[in-house]
DNA sequence: GAGTTGATCACT
DNA sequence: GTGATCAACTCT
């Protein structure tokens, strides 16, 4: 059914994570996501990312600088996972990139669910989700995958939450495009720092940002 | 275009 | 400490 085998045996270890953000987040397009849960293994393969550059990023919520209780994960290692909630309903998954003292992270947007399907729709509480509908989007991607404040700092080399390298199949290419959703942001609303397959069914946003 | 609520910030 | 504003979203 999948266009590739995962090899479970090959996940990221803490050094994987040390490119530059920008590099990591094209690393990260085409790798899979696996959460052991209580409940079972949910995986996905990501299709669509967003970097956010730091202190000098107005859209990044560490711009500024600032550590505050939600960003603090971001200001710490590499390769740990960045959770906060948005718009108190919604969890959003980040990979936290750069050196400590340097709060870069890179938003996981939409993933194409490869494991657990089944799980997962009984976790968006609808059986007619479409399974690239499932992961489609930040907020619904961790719903699906069970991605909580819970996992807040959670190592990413680790048993619960971990990567495991993928890359671009025959015919699939990357495109970038400006991030979504950070019209507040200034200049920096307009740099092309979101990275996606291009066409990809799961990919988020409206039709012309998926193309 | 509206919903929905924790985090953050500008004030005491 | 208190109240106002905001938000890396989702579904209609």
């Amino acid at each position: 059914m999948l266009p590739v085998e995962i090899d479970w045996s090959k996940r990221f270890d803490q050094e994987a994570f040390s490119k530059p953000t920008l590099e990591l987040a094209k690393d990260l397009l085409g790798a899979f996501l696996v959460h052991r849960s209580a409940e079972g293994l949910t995986a996905g393969r990501i299709v669509e990312v967003e970097a956010y550059l730091g202190p000098e990023d107005k859209g990044s919520h560490s711009y500024g600088g600032r550590i505050t209780p939600r960003n603090r994960a971001m200001f710490g290692p590499k390769g740990h996972a960045y959770i906060y909630l948005i718009y108190g309903m919604y969890w959003c998954f980040n990979v936290v990139s750069g050196p400590v003292g340097f709060p870069q992270a890179i938003l996981v947007r939409a993933l194409d669910p490869v494991a657990g399907i089944d799980l997962m729709h009984a976790r968006l509480g609808s059986a007619h989700q479409s399974r690239h509908s499932l992961c489609r989007g930040p907020g619904k991607l961790c719903k699906a995958m069970n991605i909580t404040g819970e996992l807040y700092g959670e190592p990413l080399w680790g048993e619960r939450l971990f990567l495991v390298p993928g890359s671009l199949q025959p015919g699939e290419q990357m495109k970038t495009s400006p991030r979504i959703n950070i019209d507040y942001a200034g200049e920096f609303a307009s740099k092309p720092w979101r990275f996606y397959i291009q066409g990809h069914p799961a990919v988020s946003g409206p039709a012309r940002l998926r193309q």
